[in-house]
DNA sequence: TTGAAAGCGCTAACAT
DNA sequence: ATGTTAGCGCTTTCAA
């Protein structure tokens, strides 16, 4: 038998009320009276009543809809890993009587998130996660939200303005630095490092931004003056100007590694490739399928993982918790800036805790 | 309303017997005659019956005891992380009927462990977690458990023959490999590279064994013959003995890195500072504030994080899944390698999704 | 061997 | 405004 638990009855008790007026008073739906809920409240802080919340989700079977939108994983292998989290979520918290529905979009169509925006709206959900890539047109989006009360999550890009109940993602300024240090790490100057956008709106990634600021500040703080980063801009790799794009930034003096913003490292691994160009460190994001090939073959250094799929379980656990069993919500979850080489891939890949 | 879940009450009724046969066909508590019994499980099997586990625990209140065997965190910093991850699990189980119990030992006293494992056995716990520091001494213990049909599960040191319900950690001979890469990249030979044991007994520590043999496996494997790798023991970094022997070390020819196989990276980091040899590269594990110092100073190039905080809360959860939810249980969490540098570091501090 | 029924702690509908 | 009560799905005891 479980010890000394106090229960809803036992505060009933020393309060001299029923159990439907503690309950009442719990959570604040009102209709009691003054001295009453003080009564109870009294009771409840002296005596550390901690909910049993099995009990509480086996007496309300209610249904949560979470609305989860995201980029279509057709269009990109980078969020397929976020919608096998929101998969994986959903199955685990379907038990709970939460239910949990993807509504894709097109993340290079601003348009797209908009249309799939209203969607969402009017499918009246009780809470919403989504990953808001197009900083603009998700502002309105997310007061309309806030006006209805509806809460949601953001995760991948951070939005201060539209004041999400919890920011799922990493420290994007860190990130740039870190990838600085990995590409650095060993050389002795002059070097030139290259800060490499591939077909990004910029304009809209306040993140990717940030990850730029990090890199080059990462090189003015070396005491050695040897060392130079900038940037470049590079078309969508399935565009023709691309390889000569690129070639052009090969070109440059003393080139000595290239940072990819994205999860598009693979794109220029294939080139270096190609051209045999073993002197160039490439460090980029995530664990795709066409990162690993290139890491493996030691052509990418390294990759910083931003564990997407964990972005997406955590974000609807955040919120099932909260609708559930009316847990607090940290403002915020960082994640690590996870360093992955040749050597730590495979430890990874096979572990299943992240 | 959760829509079409089908309950115990409703197999009972399919199967035209009552919610007791049901419930003692699921449970194997005999006492039901073989029609009814196949009556029950063909409607079972044809009827997707998932139990709800929130009811299973809500109905059946009873309390599972689980003893915690883990080296005294008051002698050892590293330990006070699997401390701490204990506490924590013991607070989030509390509410499911789990009594977590911590049993403390000496983690350099043999005799310790076995006492401690004899009051352990004495408890007559429900469930065991161990970090079986003393092979030799541990085996016996495992085998009295695993005839008493007391479930264990084992992390930080495996034990393959004890054969636990689980066990969690790294992959030691993955570890000592990336050990080599973080010492050696960027470098060119020739170049030599010691792994030194601070204080340990190898005899019992066949992980420590493995990370050993992960780091020479590296060196070999280089193309480049220039490189060697070598083993050497050192005292206690208290004794006096200790400066002495690690400054021969530091004369060795072409020294350039140190892999220590522990958390006492420290100790070698300060006669490294003290001696001002910044040529040398040193990497070693866990994120103790020894080290840390050390990690921030760049005296210390990387720590590979062993996770013991979520070794303990993943290992208690997997229990108390298994006692109370009777959910299955994997044969192995392997973590993943974690590198850390003074780069991200603090992404690691901050986030608080370990 | 089987069925009936009382609870686990909480919620929510209904009476008062 | 307050109290009473019938569940939620499962376990477990007791009687048959």
């Amino acid at each position: 038998m479980i010890t000394t638990n106090v229960r809803i009855k036992d505060i009933a008790r020393l309060a001299g009320v029923s159990e439907g007026t503690v309950d009442r008073v719990l959570h604040n739906r009102g209709k009691v009276s003054k001295e009453a809920e003080e009564r109870v409240l009294k009771v409840i802080s002296s005596s550390n009543y901690k909910p049993n919340l099995i009990a509480r989700t086996l007496g309300s079977n209610r249904v949560y809809r979470i609305a989860a939108m995201v980029p279509d994983p057709a269009l990109d292998p980078y969020w397929t890993q976020s919608a096998a989290g929101l998969n994986l979520a959903r199955e685990e918290w379907a038990q709970y009587g939460v239910q949990v529905t993807p509504y894709y979009f097109n993340h290079h169509d601003k348009n797209s998130f908009l249309q799939t925006s209203l969607t969402v709206y009017h499918s009246k959900p009780d809470a919403v996660l989504a990953a808001p890539l197009f900083y603009y047109t998700a502002i309105p989006f997310f007061k309309v939200l806030k006006e209805n009360n509806i809460p949601f999550v953001l995760f991948n890009t951070l939005i201060p303005q539209a004041e999400p109940l919890n920011f799922i993602g990493q420290n994007s300024f860190q990130s740039g630095q870190l990838a600085g240090e990995l590409l650095f790490y060993g050389h002795r100057g002059p070097c030139s490092y290259a800060i490499a956008h591939v077909y990004e709106d910029l304009e809209n990634s306040p993140h990717l931004v940030e990850k730029e600021k990090g890199f080059k500040v990462f090189f003015q703080q070396l005491k050695d003056q040897n060392n130079e980063a900038f940037s470049v801009n590079l078309s969508d790799p399935d565009a023709s100007q691309f390889e000569t794009q690129l070639n052009e930034l090969l070109a440059s003096p003393n080139l000595k590694g290239i940072f990819v913003t994205t999860s598009k490292a693979f794109a220029i691994a294939r080139v270096l490739e190609k051209s045999d160009r073993r002197d160039i460190r490439l460090v980029g994001y995530d664990l795709i399928e066409e990162n690993l090939h290139y890491l493996r073959a030691g052509i990418i250094n390294a990759l910083i993982n931003q564990n997407p799929k964990r972005q997406t379980t955590l974000g609807i656990a955040n919120l099932a918790n909260y609708l559930v069993f009316k847990k607090e919500m940290p403002g915020m979850n960082l994640f690590p800036l996870e360093i992955i080489t040749r050597q730590n891939l495979e430890s990874y890949l096979a572990s299943d805790i992240h």
